[in-house]
RNA sequence: UCCGGAGUGGUCCAACGGCAAGGAUGCGCGGCUUUGAACCGCGACGGUGGAGGUUCGAGUCCUUCCUCCGGAACCA
């Protein structure tokens, strides 16, 4: 199998994960987690996230844990639970001893419970669900406010707690908070409940509780205690990370964990929600969560797809933070390029017609010695194929009158039978409604193996099977779930789009050494598709799967000159309007701060506007102008470069004042030091190395601005690129930039940049 | 509407502020072929959501607008 683009696979987590180990931060430990909810099977979707975890630990020399979230005893079970195990083992991967449940850990996280209490960071609430959604917790636009009960004693609520935890109360007749803020833009911060009252029995724990934790208290605190280091989740969780840091903060657990989120993966024609396939599996509409037709893992699994094209796949894929929809048909090439070179080729026919071999005697029986792989698969291996006088052959390989470019068997042509002779059809039989129900034929003794002794060419090779020898076959054909990339999109049901053709099963003949075909192989069924046995066989009845069909350039062919159901190119549809209306800019009032900036110094609007909003940085404007600089150059220096140096260290201020951004725009407004150097400068002092002056002289930076000394470092770089100059006079505008930056990289930012260009430009025009 | 996130060929993912925005898939064409598969080659398809700004130079930094997604479960 093909390896993929990016052996290495590298995505911003672990591009994270590597800066980590690094930096030395856990003292370069990895540890990372898949945490299911054991209440649904796994599906393409975990694969992703599987394979993230397990992958990125095992890279780095970590450990990925396989945890199990059950936190809420109504919808879990322990058939979930071993199916979950099963899958993650069959992709590939290994836990080793680290099994874990946040089970195991209610008592744990009980003891936290009372811990939130006694510092005074958690309350009983005795609120229904209802009371507090409608009149406190406010809406997305409007504050909430605070329970009654959010000032009741530590020593009530410990309790009430208790007593909770004992059975005293009903269920939803209290519950524990965080004390947070009610008004928090965050609606996840507005006092969350951390515990609920639940008088169920739980898979694990039996009847011992009646108290559950919720995921935000559970599974934080679950990572921590691991020691995970890297948690990884999906985007909805985003807005629960702010939870998840102020959970593991207030406990004042010692290990801190950090929560980074990645796009879930959707798949077109397919649905994803653990609803929506539980919905699939309640109603009825596939056999069960191993149905074939279901994007599970043990539905793929039984469909014939291998844990190596599902891990190639994933690998492919990447990981991002876009929302995005992977195309089937890259998960169907992924499947087809690994089962190419894993799958022997066998002949089976599965819509037959008789064909009869008049120039063959009855009875004779010519065994032939049938490779199992083509010429460009490195494997080798043979099956005996037996060749009798009467055959089948598939009706779609014979056509009475037969198409343009038609390679097939028609009246007086001939086509070469896979492995065995070159055949030519004399007769087309029908029965009384005008059906062809036989062909007769004659062969080509010479061809025996293929090719004619004359050594023409025979354009048409089909496959075929001994009528005396067949193995009789069920074949499951297995297509798309949906007939729409997105299934229920809009208003739509999402099963209206249900694909009535999902699977069709027909009875077909297979080649004799298909009846010792084992549970679980795979196989090529040549010119049709992939295949997989499936458990259902049983002795004398062979059940095979069609994992993936062939390529068939033939049939698109057809299908698109019929005309009849042209295939939506979707290179033809029209584009999608991405910015549908132009809107006119609406220029807010400025702040009177901002306002009185742009009055007395001239600054640019936005400039002020931004300096307005970042309080650090307007401090720090302020103070560079009672270092009297240049203002409109110390605005645009903050807003420009130095702001998204504090965003990207994610700090809100700069370890710098105004006095030192004073005296750097200084140095670059008298030319002592080029732009890139400014920018340079700039890193060392977040870096902390003081003021800029004090860099400048303990670096020895000073630009270089001459011609004369210029010249020869660009003549050098331009003899050293003489392909990249012909470009540039070939017309190559960007060529421009390039040499440039070579320029400037030879000179280690020393030069200025605008004389460079000048010189390059001069030079090449010259 | 509030908070958060994301916008790069049809799709998915890349691109220390620097050479013609790269790869995969899909699509088309051709070669090869005892699978109309595979394999090989070629091609079309994007100027990076819009508008400003900073810079010698912007997909990348700043502003703003637009669009999409997530968040108001005693689910995870």
């Amino acid at each position: 199998m093909s390896e993929g683009p990016s052996p290495n696979a590298s995505d911003f987590i672990r591009e994270m994960i590597r800066a980590d180990v690094a930096s030395k931060k856990h003292d370069g430990a990895v540890v990372t987690r898949f945490p299911p909810e054991p209440n649904g099977y796994l599906h393409i979707g975990h694969a992703k996230s599987i394979c993230l975890n397990f992958g990125a630990a095992e890279e780095n020399g970590g450990r990925c844990h396989l945890r199990f979230d059950d936190t809420n005893p109504s919808t879990e079970d322990i058939e979930y639970v071993e199916s979950i195990q099963r899958d993650v083992r069959w992709l590939g991967f290994d836990w080793g001893e680290h099994l874990y449940y946040a089970s195991d850990y209610y008592e744990r996280l009980y003891m936290l419970g009372e811990k939130l209490i006694e510092l005074g960071r958690a309350y009983v609430c005795d609120l229904t669900e209802d009371e507090f959604a409608n009149d406190y917790r406010g809406t997305i636009t409007e504050h909430g406010k605070d329970s009654p009960y959010r000032a009741r004693s530590k020593d009530e609520n410990l309790d009430l707690f208790r007593r909770m935890r004992a059975g005293e109360f009903a269920d939803g007749a209290k519950v524990l908070r965080a004390r947070i803020d009610m008004t928090s833009p965050n609606m996840k911060m507005r006092d969350p409940p951390l515990y609920r009252i639940k008088h169920a029995h739980h898979y694990r724990t039996g009847d011992a509780w009646c108290l559950y934790p919720l995921y935000d208290f559970a599974h934080c605190l679950s990572d921590s205690f691991e020691g995970i280091t890297h948690s990884l989740c999906t985007m909805e969780f985003e807005s629960a990370r702010e939870l998840y840091d102020w959970v593991v903060a207030a406990t004042e657990v010692p290990h801190v964990p950090r929560q980074t989120e990645f796009a879930r993966l959707n798949l077109s024609y397919t649905v994803m929600s653990k609803r929506k396939l539980l919905k699939l599996v309640k109603d009825g509409v596939v056999a069960g969560w191993d149905d074939p037709r279901m994007p599970t893992i043990s539905g793929m699994r039984r469909r014939g797809y291998t844990p190596e094209a599902i891990r190639a796949f994933c690998k492919r894929i990447g990981v991002a933070k876009n929302l995005s929809t992977v195309d089937l048909a890259l998960l169907e090439h992924t499947v087809r390029d690994d089962l190419n070179e894993r799958a022997p080729r066998v002949l089976a026919v599965l819509r037959p017609l008789k064909v009869v071999v008049e120039s063959w005697r009855d009875g004779e029986v010519d065994v032939l010695d049938a490779p199992y792989w083509p010429h460009d698969v490195p494997k080798e291996g043979t099956r005996p194929l037996p060749f009798t006088r009467e055959l089948f052959i598939d009706r779609d390989d014979f056509a009475e009158e037969p198409p343009k470019g038609f390679k097939r068997l028609a009246p007086g042509r001939e086509v070469r039978l896979r492995h065995a002779y070159v055949v030519r059809c004399t007769q087309v039989i029908k029965d009384a409604q005008g059906e062809i129900v036989e062909l007769r034929c004659t062969h080509d003794a010479s061809s025996r193996g293929g090719a004619p002794a004359d050594g023409r060419k025979i354009d048409g090779t089909i496959q075929w099977v001994s009528a005396t020898h067949a193995t009789p076959l069920e074949v499951r054909l297995y297509d798309r779930l949906f007939t729409t990339e997105s299934p229920g999109e809009g208003d739509r049901d999402f099963m209206e789009d249900l694909n009535p053709a999902a699977l069709t099963s027909v009875s077909a003949l297979g080649e004799a050494s298909l009846a010792n075909a084992r549970h679980g192989e795979h196989y090529q069924l040549e010119r049709t598709g992939f295949f997989v046995v499936d458990p259902d066989t049983t002795e004398g009845r062979i059940v095979l799967n069609r994992t993936v069909a062939l390529k068939d350039a033939w049939a698109r062919a057809q299908a698109s000159s019929a005309g009849a159901s042209p295939k939506v190119d979707a290179a033809a549809r029209p584009k999608a309007q991405k910015t549908p209306a132009q809107a006119p800019r609406v220029v807010e009032e400025l702040a009177p701060r901002a306002r009185a900036w742009v009055d007395t110094h001239a600054i640019a609007e936005d400039d002020a506007r931004t300096l307005a909003a970042h309080e650090a940085l307007a401090r720090v404007f302020d103070e560079a102008l009672a270092a009297s600089a240049d203002a409109r150059a110390v605005a645009g220096l903050l807003v420009n470069e130095i702001l998204g140096e504090l965003r990207s260290r994610d700090t809100d201020a700069p370890p710098f004042g105004g006095a030192e951004v004073a005296e750097l725009v200084v140095l670059a407004g008298d030319g002592t030091l080029s732009r890139s150097q400014v920018k340079d400068v700039l890193g060392h002092m977040f870096a902390g190395e003081g003021a800029p002056r004090a860099i400048v002289e303990a670096r020895g930076l000073r630009q270089i601005a001459s011609e004369d000394a210029l010249a020869p470092v660009v003549d050098r770089v331009l003899a050293d690129n003489a392909d990249a100059v012909a470009r540039l006079r070939g017309g190559n505008a960007n060529v421009l930039g390039a040499l440039v930056g070579m320029v400037m990289k030879a000179t280690g930012g020393k030069a200025n940049a605008k004389v460079v260009r000048e010189l390059v430009q001069a030079r090449v025009a010259g």
